[in-house]
DNA sequence: TTACAACTTGGAGTTAGCTCTAAGTCAATA
DNA sequence: TATTGACTTAGAGCTAACTCCAAGTTGTAA
């Protein structure tokens, strides 16, 4: 698969692809004699384990650990299982905070919907509880 | 409540409270004679969004625009609705982002632990659906 | 075999969101 | 009233994560 299949399949740019590789987000993707790289399934498969990892707010850092700690083998798998404890309680704690941001908008939208029936707000848009 | 008092109570640095009130994520804050700033409960409400709103993700180009429609009064009912369930999209849409890289992490985790007790990956690491 | 689009690299530039610095002002205490 | 520490502003600097650029190479189609 070429860079430019895999930008399309995954609606990402080649700048960044190729950006993830050379800072170690994936590990060096396959090439063809030429130079050009040919993505296989598995490197196809770091590509979308780093998408989805970076589109939940985890490091380009920790992804770049990780990838260093699996590429040193078996004597990491500890290393490795506090990594992935430690991005799933970041996520965990930051899915929290959208939630009570949610709350707030649901409230605010709310009040919002009754004040466009009467073109006035009758509440105190800055402070309410 | 001094600038200090409000760092402290909402874990954030005076210089970003400064910035937020520069850039215009919140209104000017009262201030003494003196030129000092003193929030007020409607300053600190402000504040309490703003924080609530960044940490789940929102702009802080979204959250200008939202004071400055504020500001303009109520003829920008419609405007400030409209933007409030844009934001709102967002996060649902990010959460579900979450979502996806939790139960990634949930599956690598579980192998990882099974890992750990014998001390080698009996899987492929990079590659599993 | 030539044209030309799509690829390559190394490195510079950009954006969002802070964070720091310098130079000066305010206010509580000795 | 003098000192000291917290405050003020304007503006520069920083970090993460891309994004773009220039100069050169590959590979396909005519």
């Amino acid at each position: 698969m070429t860079i430019k299949e895999v930008c399309e399949k995954y609606d990402i740019t080649a700048d960044t692809l190729r950006y993830y590789e050379r800072v170690g987000v994936i590990p060096a993707v396959t090439r063809t004699t030429g130079g050009i790289r040919d993505y296989q399934e598995t490197d196809i498969a770091w590509v979308e384990n780093a998408i989805c990892f970076r589109d939940a707010g985890m490091p380009v850092e920790m992804l770049i650990e990780y990838v260093k700690l699996f590429q040193e083998g078996d004597s990491t798998i500890d290393a490795r299982t506090n990594l992935l404890k430690e991005a799933r309680e970041a996520i965990v704690e930051a899915k929290k905070k959208y939630d009570i941001a949610l709350e707030k908008l649901d409230y605010k939208i709310s009040r919002y919907e009754i004040a466009q029936k009467t073109g006035v707000l009758t509440w105190d848009d800055c402070k309410e509880e």
